[in-house]
Order: C-alpha cells, then sequence, then structure tokens
DNA sequence: GTCAATTACGTTCTCCGTAAGGATG
DNA sequence: CATCCTTACGGAGAACGTAATTGAC
C-alpha cells in the first residue's frame, strides 16, 4: 500500500475546493488525471472517500477521517521540505569547530566574524581544545572541522594546509635580542630555553629546527603558554612560540622577535574527517578558509 | 518537488541496515532499484544524504536532518494508514442514531446490544428525539441513521420501511374492552378518546384509519405518552398508540388490547441521508437492520 | 580476487492528457 | 442542454530488473 504526495495533495485540494476542475487546475493537471488519482486513493484505502455527482463533492465520514491524517501528513512533509530548503539557502545549519586554543583565541575568531555575517543563521560551535583532541573531535564527528597544527592520520582525516605560521622568539624585554627585528636561529647559541610538554604541538615543530641553535636547557618544561610567559617575564629563560600562541604569553616584561629562518613556521592545517561529506553549513566554512589561503598564496 | 512514500521508505530502510543489499530485500526490490531511489531522493532534495563507497554506509549530516523529518513522515503514514485500517475491519468508527423515544426506548436498544457485540469498539450515539427532530438531526448530518415512523422528504432523505408496527388500544383496565384477545376498530364507536398532540407523529398515522371508528371527542389532548397513561389510568377515556409506544404509558389501571384491522398500524423507516455515503459503521449498523426487516418478512 | 554499489539498457508499469461517454439539474 | 465527473485509449516518463562496470579491501 503506497501512499504518495501527490495523491494527499490531489486529496486536500479537492477536499478544498470541491470541484474537480477546480482542484485539478491547483495540481496543475487535467480533470481527468485529478478523477483518477481520487479514484486509485480511494483504491488503495479502500474505502470512498468522496461522495460525488457531477454538481456536488463533499467529504464522506472516511473521508473526513482521512482528512485529518492527510493534513498531519502534508504537515510533516511541507515542514521537512522547508527544513531542507532552509539548509540548502544555508538559513540554518550548523559547524563545529575545533581548533587549539592558540588558534581558537587569535586567528579563527575573525575568519568566524566573517562567515557569520555572510550566513548569519548558521549555528557556529568552537571546541577549544588541545590539538590531539581536535583531531579526536573529528575522527568521533563531534566537530566538522578543525585548525590543527598536526595533520593527523591521512587513513582517518582529510588535512590541507592552509598557510605557514611563523615563529617568534620570546624573552625578557631586558634580553639583548629583545630590541632586535628580527633574529636567527644561531644567535639562540648558549641560551636558557624554556620548554614547552613534549605532548604538545608547538615542542614537536620547535625540535625539528631548534637541534642546530644549540641553547641550554633550563630543565623547564611548561603545559601553559600563559606559565611561559610567566617564566620568561621572571627571567628564567627565552623560547620559541608559533605567532598566534604569542598573545597568550605576552605581558610586561616580555619581548617577542621574529625568527628569520624557512624552517622556523609550523604548517597549519584544515582538517575534515575523511570519506565523510561535510554538511552544507560546513562546507561552506571550509570552502571560504580554503579560498583565503589560495588567495594570500597568489599574493 | 515530489517525495512519494516509497522514496522515504527506501532512505529509512537504508538508514537502518547501511547496507543497500538488505534494504533493498527489506523494500521487495532490487539492489539497483534501491540505489537509484536513494540517488533520485537526493536529487530531489538536493542534498547528499548517505556517504557511501561499496563497503560503508553512512549518513550524511543532512541525511541525519532528513532522517528526523523522514520518520515523522513516515510515522504519520503509518498512523493514518492505521486508522484507515481500523475502520475497514470495524473495529473503530461511530454510528450517530436518532429515534423517536418509543423506538429508542424499545427496540432499538436490542438492536445495539446485538451490533455492540459484534463490533465491540465501535461508539454507538443514540439521540433519543421527537420525529421531526430525527429527521432534522440526518439532514444536518448530526445523525447516520434514523428510525423514525415519518418517511421525510424524500428529495433530502433516503427512507426504507423496516416493519409495520402495530397499533395498540389503551383503555382502563376495569372497561368492557380491558379483557379482550383483540378489538377491532368498530368496536371504539362513542368511546371517548383522548388524542396525541396533532404535530405528534401517532396522531398522523392514527386519523388515517380512525375516522370510521366514530369515537367520541374528550378534548383531550396531551403531548407526552406518560401524560395519557395517567388520563386513561384515572378514567378519563382510551386512546390508540403503536406497540413500542406501551411501555410508555402504561401503569396499574390501564391496559392494552391489539388492534385486529389491517390500516391499524404505521410503518417505521430506516432513514439515511440522501446522495451521502454512511461510515463503514454506520453502514454496517443500517445493513443489520435492514437484514432483520428483510427476514421478518419472509418469515 | 571478492564483494558491494553503481551504471547501462531494455522492459514494464504508472500516470497524464485528449476525447468520448454519461449523469444531473 | 449545459455542466462536470468519468471512462477509454494512446503516449510519455518513471521505476524496475538483468547484466556489465567500477571501486574498495
Amino acid at each position: 500500500m503506497k501512499l504518495s504526495g501527490r495523491l494527499i495533495d490531489a486529496f486536500l485540494a479537492l477536499e478544498e475546493t470541491r470541484h474537480f476542475g477546480l482542484a485539478a487546475q491547483r495540481c496543475h493537471v487535467s480533470p481527468s488525471a485529478l478523477s483518477q488519482s481520487i479514484s486509485r486513493l480511494e483504491a488503495q484505502l479502500g474505502m470512498r472517500l468522496f461522495d460525488r455527482d457531477t454538481r456536488n463533492v463533499f467529504l464522506t465520514p472516511e473521508g473526513e477521517m482521512f482528512l485529518l491524517g492527510a493534513n498531519r501528513i502534508a504537515a510533516e512533509i511541507r515542514s521537512t521540505l522547508e527544513e531542507v530548503s532552509d539548509r540548502l539557502q544555508k538559513k540554518a545549519g550548523r559547524v563545529g569547530m575545533a581548533a587549539p586554543p592558540s588558534m581558537a583565541s587569535n586567528w579563527l575568531p575573525e575568519r568566524m566574524a566573517l562567515f557569520k555575517s555572510r550566513f548569519p543563521s548558521i549555528e557556529l560551535k568552537l571546541y577549544d581544545v588541545v590539538s590531539d583532541q581536535c583531531l579526536d573531535l573529528i575522527r568521533q564527528g563531534q566537530a566538522d572541522i578543525a585548525i590543527n597544527a598536526q595533520p593527523g592520520n591521512a587513513f582517518e582525516v582529510d588535512s590541507k594546509i592552509l598557510f605557514n605560521e611563523p615563529m617568534f622568539l620570546i624573552c625578557h624585554s631586558s634580553h639583548a635580542l629583545a630590541c632586535r627585528s628580527w633574529v636567527s636561529l644561531r644567535e639562540l647559541k648558549k641560551q636558557p630555553y624554556i620548554h614547552t610538554i613534549r605532548s604538545g604541538s608547538v615542542w614537536q615543530h620547535v625540535q625539528t629546527f631548534l637541534g642546530p641553535a644549540g641553547v641550554v636547557d633550563t630543565g623547564l618544561e611548561v603545559s601553559q603558554l600563559s606559565t611561559l610567559g610567566g617564566l620568561v617575564a621572571q627571567g628564567f629563560g627565552l623560547s620559541i612560540v608559533p605567532q598566534f600562541a604569542l598573545a597568550l604569553c605576552m605581558r610586561n616584561g616580555v619581548a617577542a622577535v621574529p625568527i628569520k629562518d624557512k624552517k622556523a613556521v609550523r604548517p597549519i592545517y584544515l582538517i575534515k574527517r575523511k570519506n565523510h561529506s561535510l554538511s552544507a553549513a560546513a562546507q561552506s566554512f571550509y570552502d571560504q578558509l580554503m579560498l583565503e589561503a589560495i588567495d594570500s598564496k597568489n599574493l
């Protein structure tokens, strides 16, 4: 037993107009087609829905009962189709983003604001979690897209480089390098270095180019960038942090200097779940970010 | 944009099984057909609902959203189809009956009880109103069927004779005719007669055969049969009432005697609205009553 | 290499429109 | 007799199945 939306529409049109000609017009079919549709509907339900002759059309008691159900069905179809339409027109939707605190506090909000101005009705959700958790949220499907310095497992997630984030030296403002407009890695030789934790994304990238610099290990290893700022301000040593993490450790007594070295960058990835489509809303945000990345490369 | 029940079913089947082969089996179609159905659905909605390759099938974010709507639609279709089915199997429904007090109190309840035993779930509604109102309720569609001594306007209602109700003489129990097993109309000559109101159905039928009897008018004209009983019991005179009205005026001091005369009957009609189908439930009760009428004629 | 989804293609069936038929007022 | 619902019939398009193709593991 099959109930198509067409038949429901035909029924409701005839119920409202009580006239085959008008109802057919409303359904954009011929009176004959509408008559056949009503007949089919009645045959499938096994009951007569309309009492009709050439002059009058009105519902049978069964028709009145069916009217209630038909209205409910039509209402659900309408509302579902509207939801679909809203999604397509990006009037509705939700984008779940995951990003480490550095990107979540400095870089991402500007892009979110732009997106929000383009699609005001789309809900934006931001998970500011540490690097590894960003990837977990993507794998679990809780976040649609992630911004991360680690690309993650290529079998599980899909990562594209957005840009290379330059690294900065931070040191006490009274330090000899503090007033320089840039420093090279070699200039850090024998300087007391404060490490970030080995499990953090910063440590992993800094390792790739810090070796030749020949810094001195202070034995300090912090997990929070704000702690790093505090230690540097008190003269415990210096450290290297990515550009967008600067704001988290800057304070009175701390100076930041760009590091001039091709290796002193870390790639920032735009990440989504592999083999999973993004929602229309998430895809839009994804496209916006990728477009910006391409544009900036061309400049 | 058309959403057929078939497509909803295909979507839900695939969502539950997450396997084209199994879902196709559940829908009684080939895997190919199901694949095409899903593709059509996606094309019509303008969004991809499933991420799939040859090994995995799962919902996209849009698919999850659509799932909610699809479930609502499917639920409404199911419940509506169940209501239809219940009606067809006479597990549900309602019969509105109109009958004058005499039929509503004596004859009809037995038939209602039989019907109720056959279809316990059908709701029976009885309007015990005077003859004219019975016809009004039918015309207005408030009652499905009526039992009435008047057939009503043949252009508005459809009346069929159920049976002929015999008329009875009622007189004081000390009256000479009281102990007879039957009386003829001629024996009422010069007897003091108490009339029922001229607008009532009883009066109208009694008039058709009372003329030749030559009764004496007492000047009394009552509207309630119980009043008639009271007057007869007090010896004010005698009267003629239909069989099923007897119970309403019988009491101590009142005797009833059948009248032996072909004309001393009144037809009882089974009435429904003209050009209007009865509900399945009402039709069943209608059929039951008509069948009984035909059976009793054949005996 | 195997299993599963998809595509290609021919068939069947549904659905619609035109036109004739029939009922009602 | 005029209106309007219905039936008859033919054609267009949808939907399905079989079989070949593609893709993933």
